[in-house]
DNA sequence: ACATTTCCGTTGCATTTGCAACAAAAGAAG
DNA sequence: CTTCTTTTGTTGCAAATGCAACGGAAATGT
């Protein structure tokens, strides 16, 4: 039960609105095996799940019948809400229980349409969506930018320049260690180190490890 | 008024329902001449507009102020709405007028909250808005799948997948030219014409312009 | 039909990048 | 302190990629 009150789709309801409102949603709770699909490509879509615990991944499945692990989800965690709540007809991804799972299930229209009794937290949990998709709009927007630069130099410095902005300062610290940043810049790790390295003889920027300090002007001598 | 009916935040009402609804918005209309900016980044977002006539530009800024051109935005197009709709304190990104234009501007909190009358249109632009944001999703989350891969042989394939799977047919007919087609994917045109290239050569596909034909197996011979 | 423009494929070349392997540094465990 | 593990930096090398330039093909306009 804990694990809804910190999901960001419940914020704001307290255990009590939350049974109400699971009745509204006409939600179910449901337990997959190991290996155990909760829903495979080409199902219809319109599912909505939060985590309750155990791990699921997301698999994607291109045309060749390669399978790529998309996320990791863990308790807490939703998953379906953007392909339901955008109208496709059919999931493009498939979610896979790696290890047992227990998952809350509800149809998405529960959502998006309000019940009979127009309770109040319907349109919490309306307005929490939303805000759930615009921030996984801005972030994956964010990513996009660093990843759409074409030289490994310019994906660091796009990354950087997008956290100390948002931070306002120069001195940032990441969340990632090398190896993680770069898997998340889609780039080798020995060629991140490599650049970095450059970069700091070239007095663009300092660092250490996952701290780095950003100089005043990459171009410009 | 036709360019409202045409947006998909207005997609489901009519003429009538609209002018109540803009009322209901505190929708109120604005000319920026060509040079002027909409809002610039760090100002305090919550604001959505939609482009009536005219061209605007999205920019970004880094930390050392190096401008990127985001997006073009002509008549129909939503601006705003993600970065409101997340909550952001500020915008990250600046809106330029580049022609003299018109935009209907309004509060992302008259859209979020139910007005006092709890009308229909009320509802159904909160609908809307949230399909909006959940397809713009779907397309960023499916454009970072082809980004991600490291080659360009990797990116082509990914993102011609993702077209065969969607059409249900090996045959594919993009919306892009070369030029456009390696913008999208963010790689040289030079470079994309030589991989599509070698591609043919090795039997992985064929094409013609903007049309494809996929084969069986780009890995076994 | 002809001229003009746009689009596309090709190629040489310099540079960048991934890959692999190893060494140094930092951190954890004993 | 010593040992072991993890993380990070470095480097050689082959392959991939961006860049620039060119020529031919296709589309467009007259």
């Amino acid at each position: 039960m804990n694990i809804f009150l910190q999901s960001p789709l419940f914020a704001g309801l307290d255990g009590e609105s939350l049974s109400q409102l699971f009745a509204c949603l006409k939600a179910r709770e449901r337990s997959f095996q190991r290996g155990e699909f909760l829903f495979s490509a080409g199902d219809a879509a319109g599912l909505v799940g939060v985590v309750v615990s155990g791990l699921l991944h997301i698999l994607q499945e291109d045309y060749w019948g390669n399978r790529t692990i998309l996320t990791h989800l863990g308790p807490g965690d939703l998953f379906g809400e953007a392909f339901s709540c955008a109208g496709l007809p059919q999931f493009p991804v498939s979610a896979l229980a790696v290890e047992p799972s227990r998952v809350l299930l509800f149809p998405w229209q529960q959502i998006a349409t309000p019940c009979a009794k127009a309770c109040d937290f319907h349109l919490r949990i309306n307005q929490n969506m939303m805000q759930i998709l615009a921030r996984k709009n801005v972030m994956l927007t964010g990513k996009l930018q660093h990843l759409s630069k074409r030289t490994t130099r310019e994906k660091i410095l796009s990354y950087l320049s997008s956290l100390a902005l948002s931070s306002h300062s120069r001195e940032i610290t990441i969340p990632f260690n090398r190896q993680e940043m770069a898997d998340y810049l889609s780039m080798d790790r020995s060629a991140l180190s490599r650049e970095l390295s450059l970069m700091q003889r070239e007095g663009l920027l300092t660092y250490n490890r996952n701290h780095f300090s950003l100089g005043q002007n990459p171009y410009g001598e």
